[in-house]
DNA sequence: CGGGTTTTCCCATAGTTATCCACAATCCCC
DNA sequence: GGGGATTGTGGATAACTATGGGAAAACCCG
């Protein structure tokens, strides 16, 4: 289970030092790829591996799952650790998620979520500010 | 499995470079043909094959099956490696995917796709748009 | 046949990427 | 608190790859 939040800074060579507390769990393999709200996803090989599949099955005749598929398969690549325990962000990823300089590693159950600190920032004090009408949604939800 | 996103040039000899992560999955032995939505499909030959087969046994009588049996079957190529592991673009093919100087070829699962970058940032942000909330697809997929 | 054109194969080079190493700061355990 | 191990960051070097030509072979077409 990924939980935490970390920083660390994306060094010119696009290099991103990953926690070691991540990188135990993720086993020298793992999947990166396009996230919501302008971060990327970061998967166990496990985890693509299930996701990769269900998406593979899609049918090729129908546009938007074809479209949909395309989006989640072509964003996506295996990434390998240096034995430093950092990895490589394709410049398509990092231009997808606004990386800049100083970054964000947060671990969320399942996945590891990787923000520019910027846009983290955004997003937290957003939803901070929603945070109340949230709650009131997830009570709908039985949390 | 292919997955991820590459940017390439073709030369005036219509050579176009395909990445050394999918060269090791092709195995010397491809087929190219037409794809869906403007773009081209390569294949290793085991898939081609029983793609092959599927699309021989659509049913004559249908008109759009012809028709997409056609596009397929009648597109198709065996594709040769030269020892830096470029390919070779056949004309026809060449004009069908638009296909200028800046080449996208992306993995997508059992398949390549081979994009003329201009079409692929086209289609890329139509389907964002139409496709909207991918959170919603990710949960009837079960992720 | 022969001249010209296209295709195929091979190599050069510049740029990029991966691997390895150094150092300083931090953490942890005794 | 002290000392050893770990970790974050930055470089350096070696390996690889993208791209562009050049020469040889094949192919036309008259």
């Amino acid at each position: 289970m990924f939980i935490g939040e970390y920083t660390y800074l994306i060094d010119e060579k696009k290099r991103l030092a990953v926690p070691p507390k991540f990188r135990q769990l993720l086993k020298k393999k793992a999947v990166i790829t396009r996230g919501l709200d302008q971060c990327l996803f970061l998967y166990p090989a496990k985890e693509w591996g299930s996701l990769a599949k269900k998406l593979s099955q899609l049918p090729l005749s129908q546009a938007d799952a074809r479209g949909f598929a395309r989006l989640m398969l072509t964003g996506a690549m295996e990434v390998n650790f240096d034995n430093l325990g950092r990895i490589l962000i394709p410049d398509y990823l990092k231009n997808y998620a606004f990386l800049k300089k100083k970054i964000v590693i947060a671990g969320v159950y399942n996945r590891i979520e990787i923000w520019d600190e910027i846009q983290w920032r955004k997003y937290q004090t957003k939803i901070e500010k929603e945070v109340g009408d949230i709650a009131e949604r997830l009570k709908e939800l039985g949390v």
